[in-house]
DNA sequence: TTGTACGCGTTATCAT
DNA sequence: ATGATAACGCGTACAA
């Protein structure tokens, strides 16, 4: 049982498969008559365009992809949703990638996404592949999201938020409160947004009169971002000998890990320790202690993020485009002055 | 600048296009000169094959798709997770697709991918297309999730949990703990799920004598499975004469809804009322009042669909399978007897 | 308005 | 071990 073709149709139809051709796609110069025979012969024979073929011969697949390091992270989640509704608007579908942070997979899936010819990327990076992506991003329209790549050759948009200033905002929060003795729980150091948020913290403290050095005892170096991070970032704060009086989260599953170790050892917030994170935590509107948190709005950066790509694939050789949102600090209940 | 094609290797490197191919498919039967020479052909003029050509000779595309009412929804992306890791590892890349229990955008969307030839489906489906879906799972091999169509013409697989089970447990649960008054709040019956779940609750309090029928007043119907209906939900019945003192929520992101209606109307839980739900909600072990629930186990769920449908993939006329896993009760703080 | 014929890049058959 | 060539299903000059 072999697939019904446009052959078939213009046969069936007694017509050629240039008409059959013209009245799938929609083309002008056909004939009332004969439009409708063609589509009786479809509706008999129920065919289905082949897309494989129609893209070979046009060279369009109309085929996103979009790679995220965690696609249970709730931003990603929101972002991808709304990214998902605007390229469906335009006929485009999304090819879902998930990272897990690591290079290898990274890179096994953009050789793939070549292969496939998908029109367009949506790239989270890891950080470890910017050569590749640079090169790679003169063939394929690309949008970076969340973390950028500082390479003059790279020839696409990146959208993202202003980690620098989001941390200044954190830190300066718990500062004003007269916080000296903070905890900084960051996270991978090879991409963009743990550079830039940790520069932050550093910049913010130095104005304050404290030096971040080798010396200052209450910095933890997360290595994925993730929960199990954040939980041993705050064993290994609380547990020093003169423990901190504020801890900052350098991302939201961090600061998920930070407030299950404290609730499993009794520890209060805000009442032991202040706690305050880069990005939120889903559902924290339901926690007993409401966190304090700078806002990332995933689904205006996906809005973005399709966007900024949709024009792209129009034309590729346009210059690039940055889109940085500027974070907002909610300020609720997990943190108090001292 | 036009593609690299297996042509430009082939003259490159003094050979034929099938001896290029053959060398790019790691066929047998070729000398490892020329082998070196097609590989180093290769790498000088960076070619990458065409998969959209490939696809269209051999009639496979190596493309899955998943279609989920909600992409948003915890359960749904541990699920995705899972399934995006199973089918990488198997070398099938994933056409992410949210309904959001349209079943207009579900209709749009299986017609799309049968033009795209997507070698497998995974679909949650909104239940208002099982005649089409009935039809194109005899083309197309295909594993339902979570929603199952109880239709002999269905030729694919299930994988879900049993409602009606999971809703005993609940329900028994409350009455168990001296509950009469129990607020029910449901959704979409025109979905497998709603159904079972529904006929769960009515027939474990007609066994402890408490029929449930029109007149019945703690019943809420909601729409569309989502946080709003939990809201309204749980107004609704909050603010009846004699409000229940329990509340089921069909579903996690309904539960969400209810535990902030009652959050905002200072309501307490469990000593005004108590709240169970079916399903999760992501984060709840950090709720000041840590929910009980039935498990749902998404990542086990994600891996069994992912298996069948590989399997399926090699063979769509073998007979169909369904995979229904027994809800587990984690008892929790939501619940009090009275 | 409609039809003929070629090519998109690949795989696979059948030679040699 | 290697090469020539015919498909796969479609879009589109170009011709009529």
């Amino acid at each position: 049982m072999s697939e019904i073709t446009i052959k078939d149709i213009a046969k069936h139809a007694g017509v050629s498969v240039a008409t059959v051709s013209r009245v799938v796609n929609g083309f002008m110069g056909v004939s009332p008559a004969t439009m409708d025979k063609v589509n009786k012969a479809i509706a008999d024979l129920n065919y289905v365009p082949n897309a494989t073929a129609r893209s070979l011969k046009i060279d369009r697949t109309n085929l996103l992809a979009m790679l995220v390091s965690n696609i249970s992270n709730s931003h990603f989640t929101s972002m991808a949703k709304t990214i998902e509704s605007c390229c469906r608007q335009e006929h485009f579908n999304i090819l879902l990638c998930n990272t897990e942070d690591d290079p290898d997979i990274e890179l096994e899936y953009l050789k793939r996404l070549t292969e496939l010819r998908v029109d367009g990327i949506i790239l989270n990076t890891t950080g470890l592949n910017d050569a590749y992506i640079c090169s790679l991003s003169h063939t394929i329209p690309m949008v970076l999201v969340d973390r950028s790549i500082d390479d003059p050759d790279f020839a696409g948009d990146f959208v993202g938020s202003n980690g620098f200033d989001g941390m200044k905002l954190l830190t300066s929060h718990l500062i004003e409160r007269g916080h000296r003795r903070i905890g900084i729980i960051s996270s991978n150091q090879h991409v963009s947004t743990g550079r830039e948020r940790y520069a932050g913290f550093v910049d913010t403290m130095k104005l304050a009169g404290i030096s971040i050095d080798d010396q200052y005892p209450y910095k933890y170096a997360g290595k994925l971002f993730n929960e199990e991070d954040g939980i041993s970032g705050a064993r290994y704060l609380m547990n020093l000998e003169v423990p901190p009086t504020a801890i900052i989260a350098a991302n939201n599953n961090m600061a998920i890990g930070v407030y299950k170790y404290l609730g499993s050892q009794n520890i209060s917030v805000p009442d032991t320790v202040s706690v305050v994170s880069y990005g939120n935590i889903s559902n924290s509107d339901l926690f007993p202690v409401v966190p304090t948190f700078t806002t990332l709005n995933p689904t205006f950066i996906g809005e973005k993020t399709a966007t900024l790509l949709l024009s792209r694939i129009q034309d590729n050789t346009r210059s690039k485009r940055e889109v940085i949102f500027q974070p907002l600090l909610l300020v609720n209940e997990s943190t108090k002055s001292i």
